[in-house]
DNA sequence: ACACATCAACTGGTCCTACCACGAGAGAAG
DNA sequence: CTTCTCTCGTGGTAGGACCAGTTGATGTGT
């Protein structure tokens, strides 16, 4: 239906090439090896290389010997040392500005993510949800990154794909900042639990305009809270070293 | 001296690139078949066959099954290679997807522009303005697209401008798009400079919400009509190159 | 003599198997 | 705990066998 009177090294290229910008293969990320993938397309060694081969060609991955295969990235990750970084450190209300943008992108993605989800997706999403609300707050920054991550990859969206990924640096790091700084307040774990279910719920059940709506208010909130927080007293915490 | 630390067929692909490029290798004209190249070459058949597949995907070589592989007529090399441009220029979708995004956040931005812009700032976006409505519809995609970086950069949002700036090569491929394929039709252009006087006197008059419905409605109508304009019968014309 | 079918000899496309070269991580040696 | 080594997984190359289109020469029937 798809493979229309193509080489089927091409074809293949063209799958990786689907599954590399929808997110399905992570960027930057090592994607299986040659022989993997030639087992698992049901296809020799060969086209697989032939197809990786083409991709290079057009700077979509990058092979290294010994090491493997990896997607580029579409968007120039924004590193530690980035000036956008830089400013993100040194400016306080940048961190808001970060807040402001990802509101309205977390927000589409969450609407796409109703319309367009398959099932599958549906279903990591759930997972990672029930995942991250079995851990207790102060501990699953981590997981809650790879909610949001999920609902992103579910948008089938590439463009918004690279985008948030490409903030990826300070996105996590907004994410440690705000859990760290309100996790402790019972009243604020409440609401972003309920903010999280809230989104889980919408996107599940295919509404759209409430997972618009709930992943802009989420954002939004955990924004004004912590712009509440560093006006009051206590100064907002925001040097944190992490991996993931 | 030549074959550093690269991969055999590398050299080969590099080797072919050069021989047509200076000529060597007659363009449009076959070239000799893989079993010969791997002869002379004095390499397997294999390694010819995938520098044949790496030239594929930069576009250089065509090879049809049966026949031969030929060298296609170099047409434009200079254009930027970004990772993201590749992909929506194979795939359709990709296109629509960026004016998904983009509505978005030059919604966001004509909002911020209204609210936060500084009058130089404004003073700098009435110039864009002016300087576009002079200058006939074909011709002007720069300033157009001048005309939206002020807007962004008003918006006082680093995080807005550098994520719009990343994506400054696809987004100036698709105003050169929009504008070759829509420009000649009166009906659009009165709707195109229409959207563009809504937005600049909305973010003048400091109406945010204005602002932003304007420059999202504006982006989709560009979209959509891009979209109708290829689902009826003309082809869309995706290929330019151009340099700002 | 012409038109047509046939077939043989190209071409690229796929598969396979063995082997080499490089890199990273585990485990032993200090 | 550090360092070295060695194994194993990775991509890179080789060469053979066979399949699948394309082409053109050959041959046959009219």
């Amino acid at each position: 239906m798809k493979d229309k009177s193509k080489t089927i090294s091409q074809s293949i290229a063209y799958r990786l090439e689907q599954m590399i910008l929808d997110g399905s293969l992570p960027p930057e990320k090592k994607l299986p090896s040659e022989r993997q993938l030639a087992e698992r397309l049901g296809v020799s060694r060969s086209v697989v290389r032939e197809a990786l081969r083409e991709l290079a060609g057009r700077g979509i991955v990058e092979t290294i010997h010994g090491r493997g295969s990896f997607a580029k990235k579409v968007i120039e990750e924004i590193g530690e040392t980035s000036p956008l970084m830089e400013l993100y450190n040194t400016h306080a209300r940048t961190l808001y500005d970060l807040y402001e943008v990802r509101a309205l992108l977390e927000g589409e993605a969450a609407a796409l993510a109703a319309e367009n989800g398959t099932q599958e997706e549906h279903y990591a999403i759930t997972k990672a949800f029930k995942e991250m609300e079995a851990v207790p707050a102060p501990a699953n920054f981590a997981l809650d990154y790879t909610f949001h991550l999920r609902i992103v990859e579910a948008s089938h969206n590439p463009v918004l794909v690279h985008l948030l990924a490409s903030l990826k640096s300070p996105l996590l790091k907004s994410v440690v900042t705000s859990l760290s700084n309100l996790v402790h307040r019972e009243t604020f774990r409440e609401h972003i639990e309920r903010h999280h279910k809230q989104i889980y719920n919408a996107i599940i059940s295919r509404n759209a305009v409430w997972a618009r709506k709930s992943a802009a208010t989420h954002v939004k909130y955990v924004s004004d809270a912590l712009q509440n927080l560093e006006a009051s007293d206590q100064p907002v915490i925001r040097d944190f070293s992490i991996e993931l």
